[in-house]
DNA sequence: AAATAAATAGTAATAATTACTATTTATTTT
DNA sequence: AAAATAAATAGTAATTATTACTATTTATTT
C-alpha cells in the first residue's frame, strides 16, 4: 500500500477522537485538510485501513462507525445522545458494576456470539 | 390500527421462520400471496408491528433483520453462512456451554450494553 | 348504502455506500 | 534528476436500503 496523504489524515482523525465516528463526520473534517478530499477517497481507505487492522468498524444500528482501539473491547450505548463508551468487560460483573464503575444506568445488553454453526462441521 | 391482508400475511411470514428475514425477502415472499403489494407497505408495516411490539429489529451488520421472537433472547451469527440462530443465554455459561449446548464454535463475542449515560444524572 | 379515514400501490426522494474513469502522484527505474 | 509505472485520487454515476408523497382503494362506522 503506497503512502497517500488523504489516508494519514483519515486515520490521524479516528486516532484523535474517541466519538467513533462516522465516514460524513470523516469527511467533513478531512476536508479542513484537504479541501477537494473526496467521499469515496473516504471510504476506499477506510475499507484499506480495516484490511491492515488499523481500525475497526463498529454497526451502530445501520450506520457505520469506526474506531481505532483495536484492543478487544465492547461498548455502552447512550439511549439519549447516542454516544458510544468504551469498556473493558474482562474486570467486570456486568450490569450492577457497570453502573458502579461507569455510573451508566443499564437498560438492555445486546450480545452477538459469532462461530462457525453446525452445518459447518 | 386498521386490520389490512397485506400486513397480516407480512407478521405471518415473520412468524412462519427462522431466518430473521430482511424486508426485501419479506417483500418477495409476500408478492406470492398479494402480487401487486408494495415495497413501501412492507416497511411501513414492518414499523408499525415493531411499534405494537409484535417483532423486533435486529441490526445485522449494516442490514435490518426481523424477528418475531419476542422473548429476550441474542443470537449466535455463523461466520460461514451469515445465519442468526436465536439462543437463551440466562441459563448457559458463555463460550464452552454455547460450544456444546449448540455445537457451534465461538470465535468472537460483540455485545452492546444500552442505557443512560452519566452526562444525563 | 353512504361516509370516513386509514392503508395501499406506485412512484419519487434520500442516505449510505460502491463503482467507474480520466487524471494525479508516490515510488521505482534508468 | 528525469522518465516510467502503477497505485491513489477527484469527481461523477450507480446501487442499495429506506422513507416520503399522493391519488386511489378499502376496512370500518354511521
Amino acid at each position: 500500500m503506497r503512502y497517500s496523504q488523504q489516508r494519514e489524515i483519515i486515520l490521524n482523525l479516528i486516532q484523535s477522537t474517541k466519538i467513533h465516528p462516522t465516514a460524513d463526520w470523516i469527511y467533513s473534517n478531512a476536508k479542513k485538510h484537504i479541501p477537494k478530499i473526496s467521499l469515496g477517497t473516504v471510504y476506499r481507505n477506510l475499507k484499506q485501513l480495516e484490511q491492515d487492522k488499523l481500525i475497526a468498524t463498529i454497526y451502530d444500528g445501520n450506520v457505520a462507525r469506526y474506531d481505532s482501539n483495536m484492543e478487544k473491547h465492547d461498548h455502552l450505548k447512550c439511549n439519549i445522545c447516542g454516544d458510544l463508551i468504551d469498556i473493558n468487560k474482562n474486570n467486570i460483573d456486568f450490569s450492577k458494576t457497570i453502573e458502579r464503575n461507569f455510573n451508566f444506568k443499564v437498560t438492555d445488553i445486546e450480545m452477538t456470539i459469532s462461530g462457525t454453526c453446525k452445518k459447518h462441521t
